[in-house]
RNA sequence: GGGACCGUAGGGUAGCUUGGUCGAUCCUUUGGGCUUUGGGAGCCUGAGACUCCGGUUCAAAUCCGGGCGGUCCCA
C-alpha cells in the first residue's frame, strides 16, 4: 500500500462508510454500510460486557465545578474541553463541558448510590458520543473531536485487590473481542508519563495498521482510590467502617472500526471479517431479458435459506452491468461473493469468490449449497484473523542496540528492548530514537542478566516502542 | 508545541507565475433516451464549480490580508 492515509480516505469514501465533508473540523457523518458495520461490532462489544456489566446513559454535559475536582484528571484534559456558555443569548451561571470522557459525570452519582459493601461491586458501562478539541489535524476515525462511538466501562471495588482483577478481566474481554474482529495487539503497560490522568496504571492495546504507525486501540485503567476521594465515594465494610472504594475504567472507540479497516483491507478495499460485515454473502444475479424472473427467483429462494442459517444475505439486483457490481462489492468487502446466471441454473452450478484471496470455487446448486457457504463463511473468517497475526508477529522485533531501533521501526516494525524502567532513561530513549514508548511488555526475571539498552544498568522489563498516530 | 503546503462541479484536475482571451479544461459522477448485460460497456442529449469575508484594480479563479477547511513533516 503506497500511501495509506489517501487509502484510508478513499475506503471510507468509495466503501460508503463515512463522509468526512462535514463542515466541522474532525466530525464526520456515518454512511449506512459504515453504519451496519459499527452495528454489528457494537452487538458483539455488548454481547461480551453484558456477561457482568449493566448498560447505563449518563448526560452529555458536565458541570464544571464537577469537571475541575480531580485537578490531575482535568489538566490532562482542559485544552481539548468543549464548553456550553450559553442558554440562547443568556449566558449560563455555570459553563457546562461537553464530555471529553465520562469520569466526572458517572462518579458523583456512584458516590450517592454506593453505601455498602454490599452495593459492591458495581459494573456499569456506557456506549456514548464524546467530544475532544483536537488542534492538531485530525483523520476520520482515528484523531476526531467528536468520537461518535466511545464505550466506557466504569467500576468500583471493595479491595485493592478486586480492582486489580477486574482490570485483568477486562484485558481477557478486549482480548476475545478483538480476536473476534481478527484484530492483533500488543498489550502493554503505559509509562508513568503517558497514563491516563489521574491513574495509577493503564494498560493499552496497540495494533500495528499498514503504514507501520501503531494505533491505541482500547485502554483499561486502574484508578486506585484517587477518584474516590476526590468524588468521596466511599461503602460501609463488614466493620462497619466507612472506606474509600477502588475503581476502574476501561474504553474503547471508533478506532476499533479504524483498526478493522487498517488493519484486514487491500489495495482493492475493504475486506470486512465476517462477524462484522454487513452481508456474509452478496448474491450478484446475471440478468438477460430471457430467464431473468427465474434467475431472480432463485437467488430470494437462496437468500431465505440462508438467512434461516443466520446468515446475512444481500441480493445486488440494481439495473447495472455485473462487472460494475462485482468491483463495488470488492471495495466493500463482502466476504463472499454469489454468482447466478441462467447458465448456471441450466448446469445446476453457481460460482462463489472469496474477497480475502480471490479464490473462485464452483458449488453445485443444490441442498449442500448451504452448508458449503457458511463453511467458507467461517474459514474466511479465521483465515484473515491468522493471516493478520502473521503479519503482526513478523512485525515485532526486539534489539538490543539502541542505534539499530530507528532503522526498525521505519521499516514498519514494533521494537522490544530491555529497560531499567526508569523515567529518565526511558525519555532518553524516546528522544534519542525520536519514537514513543509503548509500554512495558513484561517483566524480567532477575536471572535473565539484561541490561537497560540506555543506561546498561540491569533491566526490569522489555518494553515496547514504535511510530504511533 | 513548531513548521511547510493546499482550497476550481459530488470526486480528481487544467487555468494562477505575467490580472482581461474564462461564456472556466479534461476525466469521473449525475438526469433523460437508445442499445446492451457472465469482470468497471457504448452512443446521443442535458446537469453540475472558482472556500468565505475584506482589500488592491477600470477589471480578480489569478495579487494582498484574515477566517474556515484540508494535507504533510518535525517535537
Amino acid at each position: 500500500m503506497e500511501n495509506f492515509s489517501e487509502w484510508f480516505h478513499e475506503i471510507l469514501d468509495k466503501g460508503d462508510i463515512m463522509d468526512s465533508r462535514y463542515p466541522i473540523k474532525g466530525m464526520n457523518v456515518w454512511l449506512p454500510y459504515g453504519f451496519k458495520i459499527r452495528k454489528y461490532t457494537l452487538e458483539l462489544l455488548k454481547e461480551l460486557f453484558d456477561r457482568d456489566h449493566d448498560e447505563v446513559l449518563f448526560p452529555l454535559l458536565i458541570p464544571e465545578e464537577e469537571l475541575a475536582k480531580e485537578g490531575i484528571h482535568v489538566k490532562g484534559f482542559e485544552e481539548e474541553v468543549y464548553w456550553v456558555t450559553h442558554g440562547g443569548s443568556k449566558e449560563l451561571n455555570e459553563k457546562l463541558a461537553l464530555r471529553p470522557t465520562s469520569e466526572t459525570a458517572i462518579y458523583p452519582m456512584f458516590a450517592l448510590w454506593i453505601r455498602s459493601h454490599i452495593d459492591l461491586p458495581m459494573k456499569y458501562y456506557q456506549i456514548v458520543n464524546t467530544f475532544r478539541y483536537e488542534t492538531k489535524h485530525t483523520r476520520p476515525l482515528i484523531r476526531v473531536r467528536e468520537i461518535s462511538t466511545f464505550k466506557e466501562a466504569h467500576t468500583v471495588h471493595a479491595t485493592k485487590e478486586e480492582s486489580e482483577a477486574q482490570v485483568e478481566d477486562a484485558i481477557e474481554l478486549y482480548k476475545e473481542f478483538f480476536d473476534y474482529l481478527g484484530i492483533p495487539y500488543v498489550i502493554s503497560k503505559r509509562p508513568e508519563w503517558d497514563k491516563f490522568p489521574g491513574a495509577d496504571y493503564t494498560m493499552a492495546f496497540d495494533a500495528l495498521m499498514k503504514d507501520g504507525k501503531t494505533l491505541q486501540i482500547g485502554t483499561v485503567h486502574n484508578l486506585g482510590q484517587t477518584f474516590a476521594k476526590t468524588f468521596d465515594i466511599t461503602f460501609e465494610n463488614e466493620e462497619g467502617k466507612h472506606v474509600y472504594a477502588y475503581q476502574t475504567c476501561c474504553g474503547l472507540s471508533d478506532r476499533i472500526i479504524a483498526s478493522i479497516i487498517g488493519i484486514h483491507g487491500d489495495e482493492k478495499g475493504l475486506i470486512l471479517p465476517p462477524s462484522v460485515s454487513p452481508n456474509h454473502i452478496t448474491i450478484i444475479p446475471i440478468l438477460f431479458k430471457e430467464g431473468k424472473e427465474e434467475v431472480l427467483e432463485k437467488c430470494q429462494t437462496l437468500k431465505e435459506e440462508f438467512e434461516a442459517e443466520g446468515v446475512r444475505v444481500h441480493i445486488d439486483d440494481r439495473d447495472i452491468r455485473p462487472g460494475k457490481k462485482f468491483y463495488d462489492w470488492e471495495i466493500k468487502g463482502t466476504p463472499v461473493k454469489l454468482e447466478i446466471g441462467p447458465r448456471d441454473l441450466k448446469e445446476n452450478k453457481t460460482i462463489i469468490t472469496r474477497r480475502d484471496n480471490g479464490e473462485k470455487i464452483e458449488l453445485p446448486l443444490d441442498e449442500t449449497v448451504i452448508d458449503s457457504v457458511i463453511d467458507i463463511i467461517e474459514d474466511v473468517n479465521v483465515s484473515i484473523s491468522n493471516k493478520a497475526w502473521e503479519n503482526h508477529e513478523d512485525s515485532i522485533k526486539i534489539s538490543e542496540d539502541l542505534d539499530e531501533i530507528p532503522k526498525l521501526i521505519k521499516e514498519g516494525n514494533i521494537v522490544g528492548f530491555y529497560w531499567n524502567g526508569k523515567e529518565d532513561s526511558g525519555k532518553a530513549i524516546e528522544e534519542e530514537t525520536d519514537y514513543d514508548i509503548l509500554g512495558t511488555y513484561n517483566e524480567l526475571d532477575s536471572d535473565e542478566n539484561k541490561k537497560c539498552i540506555y543506561s546498561g544498568e540491569d533491566a526490569k522489563y522489555l518494553a515496547l516502542i514504535a511510530k504511533t498516530y
